[in-house]
DNA sequence: TCGTGAGCCTACCGCTCGGTAGGCAGCAAG
DNA sequence: CTTGCTGCCTACCGAGCGGTAGGCTCACGA
């Protein structure tokens, strides 16, 4: 039951805010009682607190991976294919990460400094690596690089619903679209064309 | 009065959200009581819609000059500070905005298809002329890449407190890099290098 | 001089919120 | 059989919410 409530709370809060969503509300999705909730986590905040360290599991779970993709010497791209597979995989975590970017940014800023700085740091130094061998534009900034991607792989999977419709596509095709042309996008802001099997994506 | 009230409202929905403001908090910031805050707006939903009304009129009043810079034979680097401008104008712009697109994705679907889809299409336009005499990658995808550089520049600027802290800098230093890389990494996501003195806009 | 409306106030309404008290079924161990 | 714990319930609490009623002051025009 703690985890169903967990599921609940994490995909109301993801969809209503944490403001917008009552505990009665998240009780009921259980088809429990609110008090019956309050059994299980003490308070509105212990209920925050746990959706977010779930979501933090799940990261870190993936982190290896991650690291593993960055420190390989296949190309970047992997890395970024495997960041956007993270948040694609549950939506809500998304839409929960960017609500705490604007609700909470200081609580959050030491979650990222404690979680994200170590894949970013390797990145980077792949970034470099590029960088001296030729293969990546000399006048790229590592670090702010990968902050936008991070920015666009989140916000991009959190606001499709409303930007999705500079697109003419149904909501589906033109999510598949964006990713590919964000992935496309993000080859492109880094690497120098025709550079050592470094090809885009999505083909030409 | 009437504007007070709305500019206070708007800064407070920013930071904390529609349900996280009370009004009595707004009425208290323009040092009147809620009862007066109610002679104005008639209601917490109307004066939302007043906020959100009065961010679209600034943005109407901004986008002759986009459409102009897009319709000129400049580079598209200044239709992409122009649109960086407007959001660095008011930091609330783009937190409310981020908002409005998790808390109201139909409502603000509408707004967006009326209001940004001619300026978008008008970039489209200019990325498809770019294609033709070779000075912009092919295989870009126009409206694709207007919905992330929209992305790009909202999302940093209402995540920058977060996502800051991935630099080392002080958070100043570190949103006037986010930005300089972000105007560069959009150039570089479209125009081949070296292609008619289109030159990023950091130099070299 | 008086009426009138704007703009603000205090006092209050019903409601929902997060949270507590206390009880009741079921089950497992002594 | 009893004891005690788990997991749920109903009933309730105070606080804060959005919103209303009605009255006060003051400026202004007839």
């Amino acid at each position: 039951m703690r985890d169903r409530i967990l599921k609940a709370a994490t995909h109301l809060f993801a969809k209503q805010g944490f403001d917008g969503t009552s505990l009665s509300e998240i009780a009921s999705a259980v088809e429990i009682k609110k008090p019956s909730l309050l059994y299980h986590f003490r308070s509105k905040a212990e209920l925050r607190v746990a959706v977010l360290a779930s979501m933090l599991d799940h990261f870190k779970a993936v982190l290896p991976e991650l690291l593993a993709a960055a420190a390989s010497q296949e190309q970047l791209a992997s890395v970024l294919r495997a960041l956007v597979g993270f948040f694609r995989a549950d939506r809500d975590r998304a839409r929960l990460l960017l609500r705490e970017a604007l609700d909470r940014p200081e609580e959050l800023r030491g979650l990222v400094h404690e979680h994200v700085t170590p894949w970013v740091r390797m990145v980077e130094e792949r970034i470099r690596q590029g960088q001296a061998d030729g293969s990546i534009h000399a006048h790229a900034d590592p670090a702010a690089y990968c902050v936008h991607a991070i920015q666009l792989v989140v916000g991009g999977l959190a606001s499709a619903d409303s930007l999705g419709v500079l697109l003419d596509d149904d909501p589906e095709a033109a999510e598949a679209r964006l990713t590919e042309e964000l992935l496309r996008m993000l080859h492109r802001g880094l690497y120098r064309p025709g550079a050592e099997g470094e090809r885009p994506p999505g083909g030409e």
